[in-house]
DNA sequence: CCTATATATCAACTATTGTTGAAGCGTAGA
DNA sequence: TCTACGCTTCAACAATAGTTGATATATAGG
């Protein structure tokens, strides 16, 4: 990942309506949420909706598949973990026993093993 | 930390200049840089840098010192980790076993071990 | 106490971003 | 093929954020 990346990553984390939806697929899981679910979930017109999943998608946090009428929208967990990754990359000049926050980070996650989605 | 701080946190963090500001502080470690230096870093002026410093600031992204003549800047390490839990609490509804990227995440920094710094 | 250095604050301007309503496309079922 | 539904695109407006230059505060040294 890249800092033009990082930086549409972050914007797009940067707004309300964009984070919730964000949280939401990332709480869904692979599963993902129909873009009607979203704008009631974060409770927003559908036309604001969309500008603001185009967004997301295009900052690579989300990717979406038609499923009949519907647009199901999922977490791009790769591209959320890349935007960290990216964050913390050199971190403490190769001196990571003060680094440690990410540890941190981990746990919240409560991740015990895989390696499949990161690309 | 509440989605708030976490929106103030994303929405500093998707700026040019001030993400290159973080990523300065956080591949310097906690030693810090003054914001001269930071200014010549970065590449903007040292009146524009104090707008940006504020609002990472008051993001919790970042805390400063006094020393002599100057003020030293430092990457807030606790804050960037609560920002990460922030955004994967949840995630996949308790089914962790598929949110693995956190896992990487933690590799980009490899951090063997650590518990200090995370309030 | 005066000057130089380092950084912060303020007000004005400019640029960027978010929201809304109207209209358009794709899919499903009658 | 006609209608309904779900979502997206477009153009206009409203709101927010970033930059700049002038001015102010704090520290250190002469």
């Amino acid at each position: 990942m890249d800092e033009r990346q990082a930086l549409a990553a972050f914007a797009a984390l940067g707004q309300e309506h964009r984070l919730r939806v964000v949280r939401a697929l990332v709480t869904a899981g692979p599963d993902g949420l129909a873009a009607g679910v979203l704008a009631d979930t974060v409770g927003i017109a559908s036309t604001n909706l969309s500008f603001h999943l185009k967004e997301l998608s295009h900052a690579g946090l989300i990717t979406s598949r038609r499923e009949g009428k519907s647009v199901i929208y999922s977490a791009a967990y790769a591209g959320l973990s890349d935007l960290v990754q990216f964050l913390m990359r050199d971190c403490c000049q190769g001196h990571p026993e003060v680094c440690n926050p990410a540890v941190a980070a981990l746990a919240a996650c409560n991740c015990p093993t895989g390696d499949t989605l990161h690309a």
